[in-house]
DNA sequence: ATAGGGTTAG
């Protein structure tokens, strides 16, 4: 580019006219423009008036074409035409071949903006890298006091606000929007709502939401897809049931966003409701659909499902291929997770970074050492992909995991981002499963060191001296728990039933039917424990390490237990059991669930913070390898 | 002249 800049043979000259770039023509001294029009003989001979080029500028619809046009403007000297130079801005702050940088430029030359132009920076920024200038923008406009915001204004800024997360800058926009009048657009107001949903003001969503004066299936879609994007998928669920009752209809939009939800909760049942009604509307072509669908059957724990979806799908795009190599890996079925990336190959589809993602984990949970690091060095290698901190993550559990301790410390060694707490605790973990002490107190340093050690990392630790008989080391972290006073994540399972979803904490009792849940977990216990179910009791009770906040990790009633309970007590016979729980499942859950599949002939199937255990006939699917 | 909604990982 730079060479270019002074280059003035006519061969150059007509390569530059060629491809005449908005974002390098910043750099053009206008003498240089006039060059450019000299080579092309015609263009400086030809006079053009202001009303040719704007009839010009209505018709263009290629960058190609605006690059010509932007020849003539300069030219003829017209880029100061008030007209003309907004239109040209327009087309250079939206357009994806446009130029922001140049946008501005133009914007500054333009003396008193109008409404007109103000939207179209604002828009252009608003969709950009940065959009915090559109919100400067904003700001200039309304201190400008020329040119009013109209309600085209308000949802680019919106968008800018849902993109940066400006909380109070949405409540700030809110009254502009009911100081001009604009509060019963529609657009507007889902807009609104919108950002103060994605800046978690659920109350003040909810609220706007229900008073808006007109709301259509947009509305509708955006409260669940923002509902769910932001986490908050009970809500999502229940958008649909007013949906229902207020017989708004659904479309692939509304779809999309709920079965993320359901996928998210393991809600089976409204998944499965939820396909039913895509085929019956005919939104199952919907790639968007489909993808959708696999994803909610593969994280509800039925694999088989998702690949018939899979099946039948008529377009396939790497969304496709991707939920179903993670939901392979995340079964721990590396197998298939391999087998469905050759597939994906062949389709002529590149992989990205999350592909590998579901390919490490799958290795990892099958013990497939080899297959991991060949896929983890083949990213930079065949994909040019850069490994991110997740798969370094992924390494440290695939070799922890299958006894390489060393090898999975190296790994950390290697990784970009040592300081992430993530990585030493998945060391910590390996290292209580081959009870390592040496490389499990390394792993604890380095947690200390980056002051990132919690409650649940002492207990780690701690049962590992247990293991080792090591008596000292129980008691320093009994004392690092009670002088810190860290918690642990309140542990939680949950379980779908019908079309409800009853969560359960450790010994919880808040359910309206705990007495009978107790009274049926008291009777499948003492089924399990003649099939030979003996409570494995952690060392920490026997250490008299127990405090209220490591509670989640005892065994007391872990809400899993109360879970499958109810499960057992709620649905018909022969049915599986599906949980979902937000941390691992600990070896006396565990144990105690393969017991409980075979007294009750029950498939259980438990999704938890890392992979999907199956338990059946006194087994289970990860074949006690997790 | 110009407007709002979608899937995988975390």
């Amino acid at each position: 580019m730079e060479s270019r800049k002074q280059g003035g043979k006519k061969e150059d000259m007509d390569l530059l006219v060629q491809d005449l770039d908005f974002r390098s023509a910043i750099y053009w001294p206008s003498s240089y423009m006039q060059n450019i029009a000299k080579v092309k003989g015609t263009w400086n001979r030809e006079m053009i008036k202001s009303d040719t080029i704007l009839k010009l500028l209505q018709g263009c619809n290629s960058l190609k074409r605006l690059q010509k046009i932007h020849s003539h403007v300069i030219t003829n000297g017209l880029q100061h035409h008030p007209a003309i130079s907004t239109k040209l801005l327009n087309f250079c702050a939206v357009s994806v071949s446009g130029s922001l940088a140049y946008a501005e430029l133009l914007f500054r030359h333009i003396e008193n903006p109008q409404t007109e132009a103000w939207n179209s920076i604002i828009r252009g920024f608003a969709n950009s890298p940065s959009p915090l200038q559109a919100i400067f923008y904003y700001n200039d406009m309304l201190s400008a006091l020329v040119a009013r915001p109209d309600t085209f204004t308000f949802s680019f800024v919106l968008k800018a606000c849902e993109r940066v997360k400006a909380e109070s800058k949405c409540r700030e926009v809110h009254g502009n929007i009911i100081r001009c009048g604009y509060e019963r657009d529609v657009v507007v107001c889902t807009n609104l709502v919108r950002s103060y949903v994605v800046n978690g003001l659920i109350g003040l969503a909810q609220t706007m939401f229900d008073n808006m004066s007109e709301r259509d299936l947009v509305s509708w879609n955006s409260m669940i897809s923002c509902y769910s994007q932001a986490g908050f998928h009970h809500e999502a669920l229940k958008v649909y049931d007013r949906m229902k009752n207020e017989n708004v209809g659904l479309d692939g939009f509304t779809l999309v966003g709920l079965l993320s939800s359901c996928a998210h909760v393991g809600a089976l049942n409204i998944g499965v409701h939820l396909h039913r009604i895509a085929s019956e509307e005919g939104f199952v072509e919907n790639v968007f659909v489909g993808n959708a669908l696999i994803d909610m059957y593969a994280k509800c724990g039925s694999l088989d499902d998702a690949l018939r979806v899979f099946d039948r799908m008529q377009r396939r795009d790497i969304f496709t291929w991707n939920s179903m190599i993670v939901g392979y890996g995340v079964h721990g079925r590396g197998d298939g997770a391999i087998s469905f990336f050759k597939q994906m190959l062949m389709a002529g589809v590149q992989p990205n970074s999350i592909t590998f993602l579901g390919l490490l984990c799958g290795c990892s949970h099958q013990g497939f050492v080899e297959e991991g690091v060949e896929y983890f060095h083949m990213m930079r290698s065949k994909f040019n992909l850069k490994p991110g901190i997740k798969h370094y993550g992924c390494m440290v559990d695939l070799f922890g995991r299958a006894g390489k301790l060393e090898k999975a410390l190296e790994i950390i060694g290697t990784s970009p981002s040592q300081d992430d707490p993530v990585l030493w605790r998945t060391l910590l973990g390996s290292c209580k499963i081959h009870k390592n002490v040496k490389i499990g107190e390394i792993a604890m340093r380095n947690l200390i060191q980056l002051r990132a050690s919690n409650a649940g990392d002492c207990v780690l630790l701690a049962t590992i001296y247990a293991g080792a008989k090591n008596t000292d080391g129980v008691l320093k972290m009994r004392k690092m728990i009670k002088s810190q006073g860290i918690k642990t994540t309140p542990g939680w399972s949950w379980i779908e039933v019908g079309n409800d979803i009853h969560k359960f904490v450790v010994d919880d009792k808040s359910h309206p039917d705990s007495n009978e849940i107790y009274c049926k977990l008291r009777e499948v216990i003492c089924q399990a424990t003649l099939l030979g179910y003996v409570p494995e009791k952690s060392f920490i009770i026997v250490a008299g390490l127990i405090t209220k906040e490591c509670l989640e990790t005892s065994t007391s009633c872990h809400s899993e237990k109360l879970a499958i309970a109810f499960g057992l007590a709620r649905t018909s016979k022969g049915t599986p059991i599906r949980i979902v729980k937000n941390l691992r499942v600990c070896r006396d859950c565990h144990s105690f669930t393969k017991h409980v599949s075979k007294a009750f002939n029950r498939e259980i199937i438990v999704r938890d913070r890392v992979r999907f255990h199956h338990f059946k006939d006194g087994f289970c699917s990860c074949k006690d390898y997790w």
